[in-house]
DNA sequence: CTGTTAGCGCCTTCAG
DNA sequence: CTGAAGGCGCTAACAG
């Protein structure tokens, strides 16, 4: 059962490798009608399939992409991927997705092997924790487009949310509610993951707006597993928050197990708004309102980004590319 | 910004390629100390990272494994992915995910695109459609796992879930807790797709077994857009179903999705299990039961048969391996 | 212990 | 219009 080559196809057809070359190519311009029906024929017939490995290491293209969520537990990296996915499919281009699990080794582990493995482009989430990997891609060219988080001076093609608006649509809507005690709580802060730092900020800038006094007992960031605590915390202050913003589908997620378990009511007991549209937000009880990523257009946006760098259209300076957030209206504020 | 080679480094330390090559491979047993040094440093400074895809043009083997899933919005694929992606993590390899969408065409371009990048093997949840191009894979010896969907003389290793197994545990659960008017909802069923067949199955023996007759109304099989339709007809019977099982968590969705819309209460209205755990069980109000996977079992036993058969080990007939499912029991039946 | 030599399967001039 | 020859970057005998 070996495999069959270029050259197994050539002999069947009474040709030459080359040829056989051409004509996968389609470059049959220059070729009689009668070999290239023999080529055709012998493939076939000889079931023969190009070795893209081969071809690879000739034309140094893969057509492969290597894309590296921070975490995949995020239905947003879910989503994202999806799109990313269907999009290059159309273009030709299989994907390889890995999860760095909000582990800078981790992540420099993988950029490091799909390197190896000659991939022609990333799509990362970045960590934040590679700074100098980052720095080295950048500077030999290697398409690369950040997704989601910023980092400063990368001077990498990003695509983001405006996380401050995402912010500033939720207190709104808790403000047009009657709302004024609002609460926000992130997953950790630590390590400056931006569109944490961000929503926060968006969140501050918009309670000014409205000139409500900013509280920061009521401004919470714990890591995943803390979460519990951090609302038991929330609550047992004098004057509990009546609103509150999950800033991820992983908080909110967090805040509705909670909410069950102090039997509280929403939104009479408390109103809650979460950044990332969830699947069950319609037909929990009450439905519930989101801030919705237009990730089919950050994909979109991400995967033209990148196949423009691989493509080599110079585009002047990198930049930071933000898609606005909407809000959807349901029943929890 | 040249790429650097193996050929760089052997000048660069004074040795050939092969030398080198030893040392890329770690057979340093017989090279002198001095060279070993010579030579990592000299991929130090050169900054040197071999190339896969010309390794693997050589040795025939690429370190990746294809993964299609027959449709990526089942949470189940989801988690089954993350799960072979840790376990091939641990053994260096990486995959390639792509997404058949349910369309035998899909996967059959998939499946030749994932050959031609020669991809060590591949683990499948087939569609079901492409018969032909499944026994040429396995006369061919590819190494091939499927998943999820049983193919009927495939000879094909195969992981599965105990779906009638699944089924019952579900029915036992809600005959237990006084309901006999029980209907079962999945979604289509024209293409034979084997869960779903046995769970139907499943429910049928346990009705049987509970000597509750069998209604051939209570059980509807539709495509995912029509579920609440066939949910509609379920309830405009003269006696309409106390419990109700969703076949998977697509229909689980559409379920309450329904059961809000109709102002329905669970379990009192209606008494609902679903199979497939969701990440919403534990907080929706009521809480729900739901007949889980074992999806990181089922995960890993899918990975080691295929690394069995990458190795070669020869493990006499293929077989349909199947796995137990549990029933967690929460407050919604 | 290290270097030489041949490929892996394909593509690409460049003759013919 | 077609074929011969060389090379992509790496590995694997086989000499030395």
């Amino acid at each position: 059962m070996k495999k069959i080559t270029i050259g197994d196809v050539a002999k069947h057809a009474n040709v030459s490798k080359s040829t056989v070359s051409q004509y996968l190519n389609k470059r049959y311009e220059y070729m009689s009608e009668r070999t290239r029906e023999r080529i055709a024929v012998s493939i076939e017939e000889l079931d023969y399939r190009p070795n893209i490995v081969a071809r690879s290491l000739k034309q140094k293209s893969t057509f492969t992409i290597g894309v590296i969520v921070a975490n995949i537990l995020h239905s947003f990296s879910t989503q994202i991927i999806r799109a990313i996915e269907n999009k290059f499919h159309e273009n030709g281009f299989h994907i390889i997705v890995c999860n760095a699990d909000d582990e800078p080794d981790k992540e420099k582990d993988y950029i490091e092997m799909l390197m190896a493995k000659q991939v022609d482009g990333m799509i990362i989430f970045p960590t934040g924790g590679n700074m100098d990997l980052y720095n080295r891609m950048k500077k030999s060219k290697f398409p690369i487009v950040f997704m989601d988080r910023i980092i400063a001076d990368s001077e990498i093609e990003t695509v983001a949310l405006d996380n401050e608006q995402a912010a500033k649509l939720a207190i709104d809507e808790f403000v047009e509610s009657g709302y004024r005690d609002i609460a926000i709580v992130t997953t950790s802060i630590i390590r400056n993951i931006s569109p944490r730092l961000e929503r926060i900020q968006g969140y501050k800038n918009a309670l000014e707006y409205h000139q409500i006094p900013i509280n920061p007992a009521y401004i919470k960031t714990t890591d995943a597993g803390m979460i519990s605590q951090a609302l038991e915390e929330l609550f047992s202050y004098e004057k509990p928050p009546e609103a509150l913003l999950a800033a991820n589908d992983i908080v909110l997620m967090a805040v509705l197990t909670y909410v069950k378990k102090q039997g509280l009511k929403i939104p009479e007991d408390l109103a809650v708004i979460g950044i990332d549209e969830v699947p069950f937000a319609v037909f929990y009880t009450p439905s519930l309102t989101t801030i919705s990523q237009p990730t089919i257009e950050m994909a979109n946006l991400a995967v033209t980004l990148l196949m423009q760098q691989i493509d080599q259209e110079e585009k002047g300076k990198p930049q930071v590319h933000r898609l606005q957030p909407t809000l959807i209206k349901r029943e929890s504020c």
